[in-house]
DNA sequence: CCTCAAATCACCCGTTTTCGCGATGGCGCG
DNA sequence: CGCGCCATCGCGAAAACGGGTGATTTGAGG
């Protein structure tokens, strides 16, 4: 049996959703809410497994709500329902620990499938957000691999010293070399970084991840 | 009518996926290869909409497949399937350009849905990939919590600077402050973050999001 | 064999940083 | 009002850095 709490505005959604949980085998609904005053209390005092949360109410929000949920009751698993299909709604509730991401035009049955897959460890998510969340998750991790300048072996192994904040004199000591020829290293790496100082070198290697 | 190419090793599975599709209403096989070998030459004179692409192959692999079909189809998406829940996969899968990631324990109504999602412009994952999904997606989006020196806004403000590539000389003329007080704030800044070089303070401030 | 890029080292010179110590004025707070 | 914190400025010396020029060796490749 999956117990289920509703944070909802909507009264119509809310008690649809009510229902469908209450006639539906294996699920039960432990409460519905238009907001989430008490939350925290209600939870505690009506333990539930799976909390359905809307993102647009008044009062608390719902990503905000998810939060507290996530940092009260590590294993009660959130899932949101939206109306709206926003790339901040779907990055933030992620960030905020949701376990799934439903839009409202979802059927009943998507619904009670939703909430049976975060209550057994797994996500549920709209195929346009699963989409979304993809793009958002290429985006966000590939940029750290190109910008290729031409550095050879022993100039990437001195820029690196560098950005680890090491000195000249450190460099040629750890690589075993003279001070000059460190010196002439940085210089062609200067030359082509397009950079003339140290701090410039670090700062375009760190945000080009040459590290 | 969802045209779908499927490439399998497993010569059992294969013919069963070739089998489901060739029955199932609305879908069509195109075709049912073990490698991805003459693959691009294959896809170009049999078009299709969707493939399903396994990761384990000999020859290629599936995720340098992936890769290489979104390069020269854009429009064709790429269904992962694969027997193994491996974090790397996953990854790299998505990078790759996926549109979606199926286990192999999924049910054959499963698998047409997941096709059918993918082929609308939405995503399918199975419920354990999803989660996965999530957690690497908070993990690597939430790092970017500023940490916290006591620094005060003037020494931040020299610090951006800095970070800029600005010299000494520079910040003091943007600023409209002395040469020496530049330099009596970035000691401060040096002792606050315990480094004891611009190219250090650069690489941590960076590193640490005080940008 | 010749060429070229890469890596190594050297010397010179002026500028920039780093870091010690000290000082003044403003501002909020009990 | 005094106290602490911050921002501002100053001096001086040692260390580090940036930039110019040039040289040697080595290994890959035509």
């Amino acid at each position: 049996m999956i117990r289920v709490a509703i944070f909802e505005d909507n009264i119509h959604l809310r008690d649809t959703l009510r229902v469908l949980l209450d006639t539906a085998e294996g699920f039960s609904c432990t409460g519905s809410y238009p907001g989430c005053e008490d939350m925290l209390v209600s939870l505690r005092e009506i333990p539930c497994d799976v909390v359905l949360m809307d993102i647009e109410m008044t009062g608390m929000n719902g990503i905000e709500a998810t939060r507290l949920i996530r940092q009260h009751f590590p294993a009660v698993q959130v899932l949101i329902q939206t109306a709206f299909f926003d790339d901040n709604y779907i990055f933030n509730a992620i960030c905020a620990g949701a376990s799934g991401y439903v839009l409202k035009t979802t059927s009943p049955a998507g619904y009670l499938e939703a909430i049976s897959d975060v209550k057994n460890g797994g996500s549920s998510m709209s195929p346009g957000v699963a989409r979304r969340m993809l793009e958002l998750f290429r985006d966000k991790m590939i940029p750290a691999l190109p910008a290729d300048y031409q550095l050879t072996a022993r100039e990437k192994d001195i820029l690196k010293m560098l950005v680890k904040g090491k000195s000249y004199k450190m460099i040629a000591a750890d690589l075993y070399i003279s001070l000059d020829t460190v010196k002439t290293h940085i210089r062609n790496v200067y030359a082509k970084l397009h950079v003339n100082s140290g701090t410039e070198a670090v700062a375009k290697a760190i945000r080009d991840g040459l590290v």
